[in-house]
DNA sequence: TGCTTGCGCTAAGTATACCAAGCACATGCT
DNA sequence: AGCATGTGCTTGGTATACTTAGCGCAAGCA
């Protein structure tokens, strides 16, 4: 279905356009699919993308619509809404998301961290 | 793009500039005074605040932080802030989380979030 | 074997966000 | 009268966001 990423481990994203992409690649989206809805041209994406050019706050509002996710976590990502000091950093969100989710029982959320544990290559 | 925002019911502020002018004088600025604070330069503040130009959101940002108010408040009047998020449950908890994870990779977090999926019986 | 269609990327140009220098008019001081 | 110093604004240029045309490669199909 999906392609292999390539270079292997260690995903964390040095910049905004490596968030993007993978954002992009997780929804399945291809980067003519994407600027299509985002209204947007592909090759500008490719360089949004690639980390060339730093995109303006209404082309990052699009995208992230387009990526279903809220224009605030995009800018947040960019860098663009940092001035609010008080964020609650709860550490690994995805364990404490599981740990909370109420539809899981408690045999699957310890299946689901031990297998984001194993990933993360720590046990 | 629209130039012209009208239907803004009940909005006090026919622009973004109005917005920007009326907080400075409030804040008893001068336009010098307030481009220093915020890191720009006062004529193009004053192409800003006459709406000619519509700013970035790294300005937009620097403008909130030296009128003291949230970068949050000043992307909406900007109108870089109101998408229509489709309320999917799936936003919620883990799968975000998940998403927003920067030590996975892409495959590992489809692995995960298809496993989540999994236990909750809709695939 | 070719033709088509998809992919991401490059190159070259246009549009616009943004800055430095300076104008025109006020006010105050001597 | 002069000369400072303040205000907002205009002009002309540079940096950068963004687009249109096209390249090279891989996969499917005649």
């Amino acid at each position: 279905m999906s392609d292999d990423e390539k270079g292997g481990a260690g995903a964390a994203w040095r910049s905004l356009g490596d968030f993007i992409r993978s954002q992009r690649e997780l929804a399945n989206l291809s980067m003519r699919q994407l600027a299509e809805i985002a209204k947007i041209s592909n090759p500008y994406l490719s360089q949004v993308e690639r980390g060339l050019y730093k995109p303006s706050a209404d082309v990052l509002k699009n995208i992230a619509n387009a990526l279903h996710m809220s224009a605030e976590t995009m800018y947040a990502q960019a860098g663009l809404l940092d001035d609010s000091p008080d964020r609650d950093e709860s550490h690994h969100g995805v364990e404490h998301a599981v740990k909370l989710d109420p539809l899981l029982t408690v045999d699957q959320k310890e299946t689901i961290i031990r297998i984001y544990r194993s990933f993360l290559g720590r046990e």
